[in-house]
DNA sequence: ATTTAGCACTCGAATGCAGTGAGTGCTAAC
DNA sequence: GTTAGCACTCACTGCATTCGAGTGCTAAAT
C-alpha cells in the first residue's frame, strides 16, 4: 500500500533522525545520494506518510520524525541485517576469552561489553536457577553457633547464606546430615527442595540424626529460596547522553522504573525465541514512552536460562543493536551449553 | 577570633541555606527566633565573614551561601548531636531483625537503608577479605572437564569459581585433593593462598596424588584471588531530585565517577576511626567538587572490614547524616562480630 | 498525471529591552 | 556599636521583534 517512493522516503528520515536527532526536513532528504526527485516531491510524500500515522511533526513548521508506527514498521520492514564489524567481533569476544569463570561474572561481564558496545543501558537477567537442580549441598562450621549453606547446581550456580545452628547439633550429626541430604537430594530441582526434604529426607534423618528435629528446623527456611533472579545492569548513565534525557524528570522516572524489581522481572522473564523489539509505548510503562527494549534469551543446552537486553531511546541504533544482541545471545548460550551441559 | 553573634549568623545561615537551597539574605535571617538584631547588622556581620572566607555570593544582589570553609567550621564547631528519633532508629533496626543471611545481604541491606533515610547515595565498601583466613575450601564436579572451586573464609564470605578439570585427574584424586587442601590451608589467609600452595601444599599432594602436578596447575591461578573488594551503591537516582544536581552534565560526571572502581576504592578503603567528613574538593576530585562525603568503618573484632559512606550535595543536612552514619557503622560492627568474631 | 518551482505562511528559537524585586554596601543618625 | 535609609546591582520576567527552517498549496513544466 505504500508506494517504493514513500518506503525510500521513510527509511531515509528514520534512518537520518536515529543519526541527527532532529526532525527531518525534506530538503535535506533530496540531497541524499539515494534519492533523486525535488523537495516538493518529497514533501507530498511526506504528508502521505505522515496521514497513515508513520510520521509525526513535532510543530507545524518543522521537520518530521518517526511515530512509533514508524519504528515499528522500519524494523519490520526496512532493517537490513547488520553484519557486526571486525571490532565489535573482538568486543564480544573478549567475553570468552578470559579463562573459565563463575557464570555470574561471565555475565556481568556480558551486560559491561553490551552496554559499551551500543552507548546504551543493558540489561541482564540472570541465569534461571530456579529449575536448576542441586550438584552438591555443604554445611560449614563457622563459629559457635552458626554456619554456612552452601548449594550448588547443575548449572555451576553457587548460592550460599549464614544459618543458625542450635548447640544441640553436634559435629558428627552435622556431617551425617550432610551426606544425607547429598545423597538423597542430587538432582532435585531447588523450587522442590523444601517438600524434599520433608517428604523423604525426614524419615531418613530420622533414623540416623537423634536430634533430627533441630535439624529440619534449621535447614527449612534456608531451603526455601526465593525465585527471583538477579538483573544485572550496566551503562545506565549512558542515557544521560542522549538528547531525549535532557529532561531530568525523565531520567529519573527511567532509572527508578529500573529499581523496581518485580517489574523488570516481569518484562525480561518472558522467555522467547529470536530477537523480539518492543518500541515505546508497547512496553506499556509510562517511563518507557520514550524508549525501545531489545530483547534475546540464552539458554542451555536448549533449555531457556535468561535474557539479554538493550534499553535505549526510541530513536535507536536498532540495525546495530539488533545484530550485537543477536550475536552475543547465541554466543553466550554457546558457552553456557559448552560449560554446563550435562555431560 | 568570631565573635558569638557572628558564629550564631553563620550557624544561621549553613542552616537555612542547607534547607532552602535558596542564598540567604539578611532580612530572612533577621526574621529567626533566635535572631534579635537587625537586618544592617546582619549584613555587617555577613561581609565580614564573606571577608573571612565563611561565605561567598554567587552574585552582588544575591545572599550568601557558606563556602567549603563554611561548611568545614559549621561541621567541626557548630554542629550539635543529633539523636535519631524513633523512626530512624526503626529503619535501622531493620536491617538486622531478618533471620541471620549472607554477610553480603547484610551489607546490600545497609546500603538501601542508608540511603533511603538520606535521600542522599550511600556507598559500602564490602567486608575485606583478602586478609580473612580459609574456613574451607571444596572442589565440586560439574560436569566432565568441570568443576567448581569454593572457598569459605572465616568472616563468613563464600568465593566460588569454575575451573576446568583435566581427564588425568581422577574423582578420587579430587577428593584426596580436597581433604589435604583442608588439611593444610586451613587458617591461611586468602592473600598467601596460593604462595603456601606451592610452598607447603606441593610435597604433601606429591606424596599422595598421582598427577600432582596436573592438581597445581588447575588449583594455582583460582587461588590468586583478586584484591578488590566489591562496593555496594544505593539510591544513585536520589541526587537527581537536588537542586545542585539540575545541570546533566554534572550528574554524568558524577555517576560516572562512581563507577571507577580504582577510585573508589581508593577512596574508601583507607580506615579510620569515628565519623569522617570531607567536605566539597577536600575529596580532591573534579567530579565532587560540590558533594561531601560522610564515612564511617565497620570491623570485626576491632579489625577493620570496610566502610559505609554518604555522598550528597556540600549542601548536606550533616547533622542527620552524621548521625546516622556513625550509628549504623556501630550497629553493623556490633552484628558482623558476634555473628563472626572467632569462638 | 506526475513532478517541480515558487511563494506565502507558520512557529519555535534567539535577541533586545524595559520593569521588578530581593538583596547589598555605605552613610549618617541613634 | 547598632540601625534606618537609600542608592545601586543584577538575575529574572514578560513582551515585542526578528530570523530562518520548513511546510502546504498553487500553478507551471514534464
Amino acid at each position: 500500500m505504500l508506494t517504493d517512493r514513500q518506503l525510500l522516503i521513510l527509511h531515509a528520515i528514520v534512518d537520518d533522525y536515529i543519526r541527527s536527532a532532529e526532525p527531518v526536513g525534506s530538503r535535506s532528504i533530496s540531497k541524499r545520494d539515494d534519492i533523486t526527485f525535488s523537495p516538493a516531491t518529497i514533501r507530498n510524500d511526506m504528508a502521505d506518510l505522515e496521514e497513515l500515522g508513520f510520521l509525526e511533526k513535532p510543530h507545524s513548521s518543522a521537520g518530521r520524525i518517526p511515530s512509533q508506527k514508524g519504528y515499528r514498521y522500519y524494523v519490520d520492514n526496512l532493517l537490513m541485517p547488520h553484519d557486526l564489524t571486525a571490532d565489535e567481533e573482538l568486543d564480544i569476544r573478549s567475553i570468552f576469552n578470559e579463562r573459565i569463570q563463575e557464570v555470574e561474572t561471565v555475565i556481568q561481564h556480558s551486560a559491561r561489553v553490551l552496554s559499551n558496545m551500543t552507548s546504551y543501558i543493558s540489561l541482564v537477567l540472570g541465569p534461571e536457577m530456579f529449575e536448576a537442580k542441586l550438584r552438591n549441598i555443604q554445611i560449614i562450621p563457622l563459629s559457635k553457633g552458626s554456619a554456612i549453606l552452601i548449594l550448588v547446581t547443575d548449572t555451576g550456580h553457587v548460592e550460599n547464606q549464614t544459618i543458625a545452628v542450635p548447640d544441640s547439633i553436634n559435629p558428627s550429626d552435622l556431617e551425617r546430615t550432610v551426606n544425607i541430604l547429598n545423597e538423597r537430594l542430587m538432582g532435585v530441582p531447588l523450587y522442590r527442595l523444601r517438600d524434599t526434604l520433608h517428604s523423604e529426607v525426614e524419615n531418613v534423618l530420622r533414623n540416623h540424626v537423634k536430634e533430627y528435629k533441630h535439624v529440619l528446623h534449621m535447614l527449612s527456611p534456608s531451603l526455601d529460596l526465593e525465585k527471583g533472579e538477579k538483573i544485572f545492569y550496566s551503562g545506565k548513565t549512558n542515557i544521560l547522553s542522549q538528547p531525549e534525557f535532557r529532561d531530568i524528570d525523565k531520567v529519573r522516572m527511567l532509572l527508578n522504573m529500573l529499581e523496581e524489581d518485580k517489574t523488570m522481572h516481569q518484562i525480561l522473564r518472558a522467555p522467547h525465541t529470536g530477537i523480539q523489539v518492543k518500541i515505546g509505548q508497547e512496553n506499556k510503562l509510562e517511563a518507557f514512552d520514550n524508549c525501545s527494549l531489545i530483547t534475546a534469551s540464552y539458554s542451555i543446552g536448549g533449555k531457556h536460562m535468561g535474557t539479554i537486553g538493550i534499553l535505549g531511546p526510541t530513536r535507536m541504533e536498532y540495525r546495530r543493536v539488533i545484530g550485537v544482541v543477536d550475536t552475543l545471545s547465541k554466543d553466550l548460550t554457546k558457552l553456557l551449553t559448552n560449560l554446563y551441559q550435562q555431560g
